[in-house]
DNA sequence: ATTCCGCACGTACATGTGTTAATGGGTCGG
DNA sequence: CCGACCCATTAACACATGTACGTGCGGAAT
């Protein structure tokens, strides 16, 4: 019980980590988001679906992926959701959740609407903000994404999606020198970089043995970020 | 002189038609718009830079395209602009203009904020509402775009943008019967889709003789929109 | 007219990537 | 301890697409 809670504290706290370091939080702001409802859903399952308005719902711990099908079966991964991230940055716009987005690992929700108290409004303000600002992330990301599948290889793909991973991964304090968790299937990287799942393979198992990147335990470690940036051409 | 005259009305009626689709317009606002500066910029021209801030600039007449060059030469295009399109339509985000633009045809830019009188700040509260739509709208099309470059084979790639510029050119009177100007070359729809110049020949080709589609004179006809939509997977 | 140049169009060949199928190593539940 | 399942891995083959050329048409400049 107790280590559980311990837990979720610490997820907490990378939460407003991955906040603090867009918007100010004034210590009462902190508190609310500390003290705001949450919800556990376990890996694999579906948390939002497309159409859903989510505006002030973000991701505390544990990954998720944004996700939409074809009608021939073959999906698309247009995202990957890390700890932090806003389930729908693009909701001030009277956008909605655009994809499916679904668990990749257990997961916690934490949803701000849920806050009661004087002080609401002014923190739903700022999420307002943040939201804005994670909104611009996402433009970028997806002109990368366009540029990814549009002009560069497979390997260049791989690359530019590991390091960019990494650098999100370090805003919010999830990276150890060039090491992070890393839940994503082979399967799932196929789906975002337009590959096959044994073209990805190959890439990884090419990425690897030039002691660009180590896999092991679930995590990955980047051994050489000027040679892989250099091959993605990674810009940011 | 009366010709360009008239040339130069006619192309604000077709930017008209583009907001109106969009935001309702009082007649006042449509007189400010008729009566707005322009600018007219021949082909080729760089219309506006990475980083500028263009939040009240439309195109009024003429084609024009957004690119991004990388390292080592090649470019990535992002999407075309027809008449009636905002060139930042990301700008209530405080997003500049994201790639540079560049004119395919000769150009008319509408800038509204030349506007002076004393209703402009409502119109620009206007502007703001259909740029707002627009940026959804480009939502809609990066998603469409990472789908079309991660996905899809060159054949459905080539027919899902060909379908797409007809369902935006009919939204402002810019189409007959299926047919509609066509002034992109092989070599920007190329680096539109991600392919090779000498395979987006191959794949026209195709399209031609399986008399999908038509082009003449610098127009291109859609010949069997079904067959097209079912291709490509078409779905708005 | 002549020259030039951009562009569409074609051919031959190389290769990246997809497809299919089979194998083996983990992990989980019985 | 066993089987069931997911996932990474590998091999063999097919094919879409890229690369490197070259041709020819048509418009624009001179």
């Amino acid at each position: 019980m107790r280590a559980a809670h311990d837990l979720s504290i610490r997820r907490r706290e990378t939460l407003l980590k991955g906040m603090s370091a867009v918007v100010a939080l004034s210590d009462d702001e902190q508190q609310q988001i500390r003290t705001a409802g949450s919800e556990l859903r376990e890996k694999g399952s579906l948390i939002a679906e497309d159409g859903e308005h989510r505006r002030s719902s973000f991701l505390a711990s544990g990954w998720a992926l944004r996700q939409e099908f074809l009608a021939d079966g073959r999906r698309q991964i247009s995202g990957f959701l890390i700890p932090g991230d806003p389930l729908a940055p693009f909701s001030y716009l009277g956008e909605p959740v655009s994809d499916g987005i679904v668990a990749i690992t257990p997961v916690e929700i934490v949803d701000v609407t849920h806050i009661g108290g004087p002080r609401s409004a002014r923190l739903l303000d700022v999420i307002e903000r943040f939201n804005l600002t994670v909104a611009r992330d996402h433009l970028q990301f997806y002109r990368n994404q366009m540029i990814r599948l549009g002009c560069h290889s497979a390997v260049q793909r791989m690359a530019h999606l590991l390091l960019e991973l990494h650098s999100r991964l370090m805003r919010v304090g999830l990276t150890s020198d060039g090491r992070y968790e890393f839940p994503l299937t082979q399967e799932m990287l196929a789906d975002a970089l337009g590959l096959s799942v044994v073209h990805v393979n190959r890439v990884m198992k090419q990425l690897r043995s030039a002691g660009l990147v180590q896999q092991t335990g679930g995590k990955l470690q980047i051994l050489n970020r000027k040679r892989l940036e250099q091959l993605s051409e990674y810009s940011e």
